[in-house]
Parts: C-alpha cells; sequence; structure tokens
DNA sequence: TCACGGAATATTTTT
DNA sequence: TATTCCGTGA
C-alpha cells in the first residue's frame, strides 16, 4: 500500500502544533521522550494518538526513524500507527521499525540464530501445525489408553504455551488450571520433552520459541544485546498491559543504556491472561525501570456520560487496579439498555429487529457491531441476519490460514520447499485414498531413513490399492522445482493438484476453490518460497474465512460481528453485547477462581467502553446448563442490580 | 489398515 | 459450525 503522490514533500511541512492538537496529558506523554515512561492511558483517552504524535516528535527532533522501535499486539495496528504518524509529518516515519514482539523475534533470531545453535533458516509452526506434531507424539508415545481418554492434542499445546509464557512448569499449569487432569502429568511431561526436542532437532520454532530464543540470546549474548540495543535509542511499547513475562523481561534486556522506553497500556483492560499475559507487568514497570514517570490519561473522547456512568460502575468492582476515573465532555446520549429475551432465538430477532430500526434512522451498518464472549454465540444470529440479508462481516474465529484447505495446500508447498517436514508429509499424505496414519509413516520413515529426500517418495513401491493417488503425487512432486519454477506456477501446479482431492473431501468445494484462488494472488507477491511460508504464519490475512481481502478494504456498508478480543481497539456508534448471561459471561468455569472473574470483568469493560452512543446488553432466559445443572436466568453479574436510571431494563417482546 | 458415521465438544486469540 | 474422537465393519 504505497501512496507516493499524497504524502506531501519534507521541507514545506510546517512544525505540528502539539500544543493544539493534544491536551495537557497527552502533551506530556509526547514531548517526554527522555527515560523510562509509563502511560496509564484509559478506554478512549486518545492512547493510539498520543502513540502517533509521540512517533512524529521523535523523527521531528531529529531521531533517525529507523532507531525507534515500536512494538505493538498486531502487525495491523504498528502499520496505522506509522501510516498516521507519516500523514502527520512525512515519509521520513516510514522507516520506523514497527511489529509485534513475535516479528520482531523472528527479525533477530533469522540473524542470530547461530549463536544459538540453530539453523537461521528454521520454519516456523503455527498453532496448526505445533497442535499437530504433539497429536502425532501423543499417539506415537501411547499415551493413549483405551481404558480412559487422554487430553486432546489441542489442550495439550494449550498447557505447553501456558507454561513457556508464564515461565512455570507443566506441572503448576496443571495443578492450577487443569486439576481433572493431574493423573496424566507424567505422560504430559515427557510429551512436552519430546515435542521440544524435535523442535529444535528439526529446527522448528513455535510462536513461543520466537519469544525464547530471543530472550535467551538477549540474555547469554551480552555483546549481541549491547549491538541490538544500542541499535534503537528509543522504543515504545503498545497494549502494555497484554504483555507477559517473557516479553517483559525482553524489553528489560532490550533497553539501553539511555532508558529511552516508553510503556502504554490500561491495567482495567488486560484480557490475555489465558496465553500468560500479567496485567501486574504494568504495575511493577516502574520497579523494572526506577526513575519511571507516570502519566495519565483520563479524558475520554468516545462516548456519551451515560455509557460513562455505566462503564464506571463495572471497572469499579475490580479488586486490583490503578484507580482512575473516565470523564467525558461529549453530552447527551441515552440510558444504555439491558434486554431480556426468553430464549436464544429471541434474543437473536430482537437484535435484527433493533438493527433494522437503527437503519431506517439512518445509522450505517458499519457503525453497529455485535460483541459476544466466545465465537459460537453468534451462530443463531447469522443464520436470522442472512433470512433478512443484512450483511455483515465476522471477525474472530477461524481464520483463514488455519482452515483445512489453506493448510492442505500450505503443506505441500512445505514440503517442496524442505522435504524432512514431517508435519506436512503426514498432511498431505492423509489425503490420499487408502493412506491412512500407518502407511503415511512408513512413506515418511523411507522419505528420512535413507536422506533420500523426494527421492524417499518417488521410490517406495505402493500396494496397488493406494497406487494411483500416490502415483499422482509422485508427479508433482518429479514435475515440480521451487528454484526453477516463479512461485506463482508452483502455486498453481500444486492446486491443480489439490483441487480433485478438495472436490472429493467436501461438499463446498466451490467456496473454497474460491480462497485456494485468493491464496495464489497472495504467493504471486512472493519471489522466495520460504520467506511467504514465514510470512504466511506471521502474518496472516487476519479475517475468518470466506472474507478474505474484504476487512483489508475500507469498510463497505456491514455490520460487525466479532469476538470481545478481536474488538479491542475498536469503537462504534452502537454496541449490542449478547449471551450477557450469568454463567456464559462471566462464564461458569472462570467462578472457581477469584482472578480468572476478574479477567471476566475486564473483559465485560472492554466490551462496554466500545460504544460511542448506544449501548445494550441482552440475555436469553432460561437457558439450562448441563455443567452446572441448573437453570441460567439472570443477566451477568457484572451488570446486574445496576439502578434502572444508569441501566434501563427492558424485554426483547415489547420491543420486537 | 482404512473409511465411515455418529456423538461429543467447544472459552477467548495473536503470534 | 466444524473438528475430533471412537467404534464398527470391510
Amino acid at each position: 500500500m504505497k501512496k507516493k503522490s499524497s504524502l506531501s514533500n519534507i521541507s514545506s511541512t510546517p512544525r505540528i502544533r502539539y500544543e493544539e492538537q493534544l491536551n495537557s496529558s497527552q502533551l506530556q506523554a509526547v514531548t517526554t521522550t527522555e527515560g523510562p515512561l509509563l502511560v496509564i492511558a484509559g478506554a478512549g483517552s486518545g492512547k493510539t494518538r498520543t502513540l502517533t504524535y509521540r512517533v512524529a516528535r521523535l523523527v521531528e527532533d531529529g531521531v533517525s526513524p529507523d532507531t525507534i522501535l515500536l512494538l505493538t499486539f498486531t502487525r495491523k495496528a504498528a502499520q496505522q500507527m506509522i501510516l498516521r504518524a507519516t500523514k502527520l509529518l512525512d515519509r521520513r516515519c516510514e522507516k520506523v521499525a514497527g511489529g509485534t514482539f513475535h516479528s520482531f523475534g523472528n527479525l533477530i533470531l533469522r540473524k542470530y540464530a547461530s549463536a544459538l545453535g540453530f539453523n537461521p533458516g528454521f520454519a516456523i509452526l503455527d498453532r496448526v501445525d505445533a497442535e499437530a506434531l504433539i497429536g502425532i507424539l501423543r499417539k506415537e508415545m501411547g499415551s493413549v489408553t483405551r481404558q480412559r481418554s487422554f487430553p486432546r492434542k489441542r489442550t495439550l499445546a494449550n498447557i505447553f504455551s501456558r507454561a513457556v509464557n508464564k515461565m512455570i512448569p507443566v506441572e503448576e499449569v496443571v495443578c492450577d488450571d487443569y486439576p481433572h487432569l493431574e493423573s496424566d502429568l507424567e505422560a504430559m511431561i515427557s510429551i512436552q520433552r519430546e515435542y521440544k526436542r524435535y523442535k529444535s532437532e528439526h529446527h522448528f520454532f513455535d510462536f513461543d520459541d520466537l519469544l525464547v530464543y530471543l530472550q535467551q540470546l538477549l540474555k547469554m549474548h551480552p555483546e549481541i544485546r549491547h549491538r541490538i540495543s544500542s541499535s534503537f535509542g528509543y522504543i515504545m511499547v503498545d497494549e502494555y498491559q497484554d504483555t507477559n513475562k517473557i516479553q517483559a523481561d525482553i524489553l528489560y534486556h532490550l533497553t539501553g543504556a539511555n532508558q529511552n522506553i516508553m510503556v502504554v497500556g490500561d491495567d482495567s483492560q488486560s484480557i490475555y491472561a489465558f496465553r500468560g499475559a500479567n496485567f501486574r507487568n504494568i504495575m511493577q514497570f516502574p520497579r523494572m525501570f526506577p526513575g519511571t514517570r507516570i502519566i495519565s490519561l483520563e479524558e475520554n473522547y468516545r462516548s456519551v456520560q451515560p455509557i460513562l456512568d455505566l462503564t464506571n460502575i463495572i471497572i469499579d468492582q475490580a479488586k486490583e487496579k490503578y484507580s482512575k476515573k473516565l470523564f467525558t465532555r461529549i453530552t447527551g446520549g441515552s440510558t444504555p439498555l439491558l434486554v431480556e429475551a426468553v430464549d436464544e432465538n429471541d434474543q437473536s430477532l430482537f437484535v435484527v429487529s433493533k438493527i433494522q430500526q437503527l437503519c431506517r434512522q439512518g445509522i450505517a451498518l458499519d457503525q453497529i457491531a455485535v460483541l459476544f464472549r466466545a465465537g459460537y454465540h453468534s451462530f443463531d444470529l447469522e443464520i436470522e441476519l442472512n433470512r433478512e440479508q443484512i450483511s455483515f462481516v465476522k471477525v474472530g474465529g477461524f481464520k483463514f490460514v488455519e482452515s483445512a484447505h489453506i493448510k492442505d495446500v500450505l503443506a505441500h508447498l512445505r514440503v517442496i520447499s524442505n522435504p524432512y517436514d514431517r508435519i506436512s508429509w503426514y498432511r498431505i499424505l492423509l489425503l490420499i485414498e487408502k493412506i491412512g496414519p500407518a502407511t503415511a509413516q512408513k512413506i515418511y520413515e523411507s522419505i528420512r531413513n535413507e536422506a533420500s529426500g523426494y527421492d524417499g517418495l518417488l521410490t517406495i513401491k505402493s500396494k496397488s490399492s493406494s497406487a494411483a493417488g500416490l502415483n499422482r503425487l509422485k508427479r508433482l512432486i518429479s514435475t515440480v522445482d521451487f528454484h526453477q519454477m516463479p512461485l506463482a506456477k508452483l502455486g498453481e501446479a500444486v492446486i491443480e493438484y489439490y483441487l480433485p482431492i478438495l472436490e472429493g473431501k467436501y461438499d463446498d468445494h466451490p467456496k473454497r476453490a474460491k480462497d485456494l484462488q485468493q491464496l495464489l494472488a497472495i504467493i504471486e507477491r512472493y519471489t522466495d518460497l520460504s520467506l511467504f511460508l514465514t510470512d504466511m504464519a506471521l502474518e496472516p490475512p487476519n479475517t475468518s474465512v470466506g472474507d478474505t481481502f474484504a476487512a483489508d478494504t475500507p469498510a463497505d456498508d456491514r455490520l460487525t460481528l466479532t469476538t470481545i478480543h478481536s474488538a479491542k481497539g475498536l469503537e462504534w456508534h452502537t454496541v449490542f453485547i449478547i449471551w450477557a448471561l450469568d454463567g456464559r459471561f462471566p462464564s461458569t468455569q472462570s467462578l472457581y477462581k477469584e482472578e480468572d472473574l476478574e479477567e471476566e470483568l475486564r473483559l465485560m469493560y472492554v466490551a462496554a467502553t466500545r460504544a460511542r452512543e448506544n449501548l445494550i446488553f441482552t440475555y436469553p432466559n432460561q437457558i439450562y446448563d448441563r455443567m452446572m445443572g441448573m437453570e441460567l436466568d439472570r443477566p451477568s453479574r457484572f451488570i446486574d442490580g445496576v439502578p434502572q436510571s444508569i441501566l434501563a431494563k427492558q424485554s426483547a417482546r415489547f420491543l420486537i
């Protein structure tokens, strides 16, 4: 996305008038450029604005842009901020180094992995790959017995990842969070040991490894640490409340002698504890960097007062937080609404009719969002929206590159790139008729044992039953040459090979075939296969299946359905929060531990603070919960009992 | 050994 | 919704 013409030249740009465009706290945060700085930024208080201006200010002051490191939660966030700074100042800002901790880790490790004894050409395992590998080891190690079910590979991956991110042993994770699996602890530990060994032997890095090895590199190699830290004179970190211990430690080592580090965050919006984030990081920051200046941004520029009245009540229930009270100068607005529905479908019908009503009042669809706790909470609503032909985009949940058919194609490309990628071999072999796990393993062993790479496949003699399918694969492998072929041709060949498999496997293959065409369009932008594969793992197009590019292009008029986690940082004129039912939100599982419950509370706070003018909670009544063995019929405890004057109650029936 | 069908199950999610 | 798991029969 390079627009050369629209951005004007450097010399004639007048100095930015910071004093006029920022309030006094923001201004202070922007102009305090030296030394450690902690900015506590409440919801809607202009956090992004502050960061953007600060980048511009530094560059304007003559700091070389490529010595500024801007670490954010997603890559998109970094790109957007750099783009805004560029618009504000000039194109020098495009040179600012921005990205996520993981992409930064990737960058550094590609350069220095050999210092840790790794091949800098390591392949990255995404979530699905990691699970696949764990699945293979899980079976292979005979942990699965017939008497009792052993934890699923997904659960195992979760446990391992949490242990790494919290820097605690697996044992502790299981004790704390999975006490019912304690009897399988030993088996789990040995699977993890195997998993680690396998990864390092085969030069696979999973996402967590990108952090762990970056940390290790900085810790164990002072001369490299010095080289890196002295090349970044100014470090800024967004969403600091959602960083974990490893990331904090990385920052500690990364920060050079000048201590020019600034972090921004809101402890009340920390919602990623389930993956190891620790909101206390933000409180411990001043201890990590003595002499830290603290600035709070408390003026809210987003919501009307009636909404803030409610969100302040919500967050007041939190036990542990930096106290702050948001205020706004935006007047007017109506009281938030709590709507009781009879059942899930009643709730959906209410939301649909309310949306239609808002549209008639002239509110654009893209100014409305429906938020929920979990991806599947919107299934029923999606059916009703389709019925009424209201167009929507769903954010969160399954992602494009994680869908099976995309992974299938990528797996073919991966074995072409690396013939010893067992995970990918298994995946593509299992797609072939008459080949199951046992045969796949035999074939892989032939490939590995003779160190013969593709030849191992070509020489294998197949049973007549599976010969047809296997021969097709042999033909593909032998005709393809990734050193010679342009990447696009390679992609075409693989997809051509895969299409018949796709048709046999999925009823909805036309839709999926379209996805593959989009994948091909992405491949065409690359010239290097392994770079393409790394990017697909590290910065995949982050929309749900089916709307591959839709969400990247400027919003056309569509309703947004999103998980609360994906709604972070965004805002809408009208926000619905569905399933605000006690037992679903907070979920029953979170009731046992106070810290889990606290996180649910912050999640509710994040959801509610997304609204500018209208905030509507709904909950279905009479939902039977199998786990609890009881009927759920109360609104979420976080908003239950709030007086009518602040949260008006109504029944869906009267409103439809 | 593999395919197939039905049942169970699911936080949340970025990298 | 869409996997994943497990039993069964070929």
